[in-house]
DNA sequence: ACATAGATTCTCT
DNA sequence: GAGAATCTATGTG
């Protein structure tokens, strides 16, 4: 499949992390790996501040949450439970502790790569879980503090066309996965009806099954990237997507 | 120095 | 649904 994607530049990052994790959904994850380019569109992303006591950098800089104090657009990658890799994207002026966490996508290109790390797994299982995510895309330590604005090993990047056309509508919020303190916050955003999407239904925007059709929205921007894009070009929609 | 909790996932039962 | 695997930072002795 061919994707044509361009890197996000560092000063179209919204400032406020909540809207940085909002602006990443529809957005690229690409990897370039020794045999090929594994492309993944963000389908789900949570926001730790730097006053959130669920944050790594709630009480300051340590050796391992030091990335996140740099400047905004790069990794910031930790180890949790001793077991998975966790990829998060660096926001807030150097000095302060802010990070996007990405925790699901929806695998584009290069699946036979990421099957390759992940294991003969299921397509819609590929990235599915931050876990997940890193394991397929052979993230580890060494990707810590990577620059994601630039072409390179690691890097964040949009497409001209179905990123462009996800509106506010289109994302949904719910508190966090996986966390006791602040876990009340609403810093949770996912793209609705996706397939890819970790966490229980509920946190999905699926309310409990119903009688009858009990079915799953229809997918949006699954398959080919080429060919849906342009619909309007507009990128009025992405000012003051958070409504607090 | 040691114990513990944690932004998880896989493997059983 | 429960337990294991296993790294990092923090709080306590």
């Amino acid at each position: 499949m061919q994707v044509i994607a361009r890197p996000i530049s560092r000063d179209e990052l919204p400032a406020d992390t909540a809207n940085l994790a909002r602006f990443l959904i529809g957005k690229l994850v690409l990897r370039a790996l020794p045999d090929a380019l594994a492309v993944a569109r963000i389908v789900e992303t949570e926001a730790y501040l730097a006053d959130d006591a669920a944050c790594h950098a709630f009480r300051g800089p340590t050796p391992r949450n030091r990335a996140m104090f740099g400047p905004p657009g790069h990794a910031y990658v930790y180890r949790a439970y001793g077991v998975c890799w966790m990829l998060n994207v660096t926001n807030a002026a150097v000095g302060v502790g802010e990070a996007v966490l990405i925790r699901a996508a929806e695998p584009l290109s290069g699946l036979d790569a990421m099957q390759r790390h992940r294991g003969d797994v299921p397509t819609r299982d590929l990235l599915r879980g931050p876990g997940r995510l890193a394991g397929a895309l052979a993230i580890d330590r060494s990707h810590d503090g990577a620059d994601l604005c630039a072409r390179g090993a690691l890097w964040l990047g949009a497409d001209g066309g179905a990123s462009g056309i996800i509106g506010s509508g289109d994302i949904g919020t719910s508190t966090r996965i996986g966390i006791t303190r602040d876990a009340h916050l609403p810093l949770r955003f996912y793209l609705k009806g996706s397939r890819f999407l970790s966490g229980p239904a509920a946190l999905n925007g699926q309310g409990k099954p119903r009688s009858g059709s009990g079915h799953s929205a229809p997918v949006m921007f699954d398959g080919d990237v080429k060919g849906k894009g342009r619909a309007h070009d507009r990128k009025a929609d992405r000012e003051n997507p958070l409504d607090r």
